[in-house]
RNA sequence: GGGCCCUUCGUCUAUCGGUUAGGACGUCAGGUUUUCAACCUGAAAAGAGGGGUUCGACUCCCCUAGGGCCUGCCA
């Protein structure tokens, strides 16, 4: 049998970072097993699922690599099938009409929670009448009796849950509406799914879920609860501990396959440490090696990993990245001419930048206009080395070739003649080319000003 | 209250009864050096605690501690 997965997504935020993983986990064993990866949007919340939410989800997993094989589907629109199932186990005797009132389930709870055992209703075997002829009602599960529920999860291993410690829970509410519970299970049998990857807050819910397929009938899908993604302080994920929306690191400038493979690797390992695509992945990925652990954030990885991907990424791409970033984060102008000095500067530059946005930062001496400012340091290094900088900017007016190398060559044969060290000339030099920004190694830093803007900026500090 | 899950360097992890417990990121020291970054070399750094089982436990079992999840007419 073909495997088939799903990425169950409730809208009614942005796209998590731990619902993330949980789609690349999808994703990866689906593709690993040659199945099919679906997707399906939980909007039975009406008051709480958003079309933006919707949106941002999509987008996010677009982002990711990570679209579905089919359409999405919405789980909203199939109430109907939903109540069906439900009516079709009342009449198998595995669900019944509870007519206790709120106040009753109450009082139920109380003494069930006081006792230490599950909630059962008293109408769960039919045989008290129904209040009144027109008493409101919610159709429960009528939880097995005895014996125990086994999922056999794929990470988690054997899970064996008592029957008596399921409840009768609601699967159709009194306005006729299905709960989450009841619906999950449809749905995931009416798609077809064969294997459930989703985060191990639902490994208790797995226990309620598996006698609704049992009741109906139905195979079971193949369990694996995967750990939740914790933040830097172990603390749940949250907006003050790390960024938990997958949007918030693409404006923080993370390429979408860093983000992926750093996200890949949070609980689950190829056996060895090698930085791997999400695509190099699929013939290694098993569940079988997802840890069972929590794991946090870490930032600094996430730096390192995504910079793998930066120093590989494709100039042009990597341009119109930088370019946009520019525009709506940094706000800076970047003229006719900057541009094409970024266009040449771009594959060094990538070199020395983690993120986008550090890009940006690394790429900045490229972009600022002339007269440049000069801040305090590098202001006090050019009054220092004002003389010498005059004399070297002579030397660079005659130089014949304007190449990184020999331009580096013609530095240290300047410095050498002048008798004095590269110290003596670099940072002075350096500070009336950048203005203090960061930059790469002074020969790179004239070759891709070039030597009108090189000698200009020289001319306008002295 | 009840049920279930988790616990190896700071972090991500390897180990699936026998290793000097390995690697990666980070950190620190040194090197290179014209800034920053990169790069090279080296170092520090871990089995939560206690009992078992075993010739031998990080690995298997039990207890304790700590953490998490579920226990909704939320999903």
């Amino acid at each position: 049998m073909s495997v088939v997965t799903r990425f169950a997504p409730s809208p009614t935020g942005f796209l998590h970072i731990g619902g993330a993983r949980t789609a690349l986990f999808n994703w990866l064993f689906a593709r690993h097993t040659g199945g099919k990866y679906l997707l399906r949007i939980e909007d039975t919340d009406r008051a709480r699922s958003t079309p933006e939410a919707i949106e941002a989800i999509l987008d996010g997993l677009s982002w990711l690599g990570l679209d579905a094989d089919e359409p999405a589907i919405f789980q909203s629109q199939r109430a109907d099938r939903h109540r069906e199932v439900a009516e079709a186990m009342v009449a198998r005797g595995r669900a019944f009409r509870c007519y206790a009132t709120p106040e009753e389930v109450e009082a139920l709870r109380a003494s069930a929670h006081l006792a230490g055992r599950a909630l059962r209703s008293p109408y769960r075997d039919g045989d008290l009448p129904r209040p009144s002829p027109d008493a409101p009602y919610v159709v429960r599960l009528r939880a097995p009796d005895e014996g125990e529920i086994v999922n056999n999860d794929l990470v988690q291993g054997g899970v064996r849950v008592h029957a008596q410690d399921i409840d009768d829970l609601v699967l159709l509410r009194a306005d006729g509406a299905p709960t989450y519970m009841l619906s999950v299970v449809v749905d995931d049998h009416d798609m077809g799914i064969t294997n459930v990857i989703r985060g191990d807050d639902h490994l208790t819910n797995t226990a309620r879920q598996i006698p609704i397929f049992q009741a109906m009938g139905w195979d079971t899908p193949i369990y694996a609860h995967i750990p939740l993604i914790h933040g830097q302080d172990g603390a749940k994920l949250s907006k003050r501990h790390g960024a938990p929306e997958v949007q918030s690191y693409r404006d923080m400038g993370y390429l979408p396959e860093g983000l992926a493979a750093y996200l890949m690797r949070l609980g689950w390992s190829p056996g060895h440490d090698d930085v791997i695509s999400k695509e190099e992945a699929i013939p290694l990925f098993d569940l079988a090696h997802v840890g069972k652990a929590p794991s946090r954030l870490d930032f600094a990885k996430l730096d390192s990993v995504n910079a793998h991907f930066m120093h590989a990424a494709d100039n042009a791409r990597l341009l119109a990245l930088l370019g946009d970033h520019i525009a709506s984060k940094k706000g800076w102008t970047v003229s006719p001419a900057a541009a094409a000095r970024l266009e040449k500067a771009i594959g060094m530059l990538k070199m020395r930048a983690k993120t986008i946005s550090e890009l940006a930062d690394q790429a900045r001496f490229l972009i600022v206009e002339r007269p440049i400012a000069l801040d305090a340091q590098a202001q006090k290094l050019k009054e220092q080395s004002r003389d010498i900088l005059l004399r070297l900017r002579d030397r660079l007016v005659g130089a014949t070739s304007w190449t990184a190398a020999d331009l580096a060559e013609t530095l240290k044969a300047f410095a050498t003649e002048a008798g004095v060290g590269m110290g003596k000339i670099g940072p002075g030099l350096r500070a009336v080319l950048t203005g203090g920004a960061p930059a790469p190694d002074l020969g790179q830093v004239l070759e891709f000003l070039g030597p009108e803007e090189a000698l200009g900026r020289l001319s306008d500090q002295l």
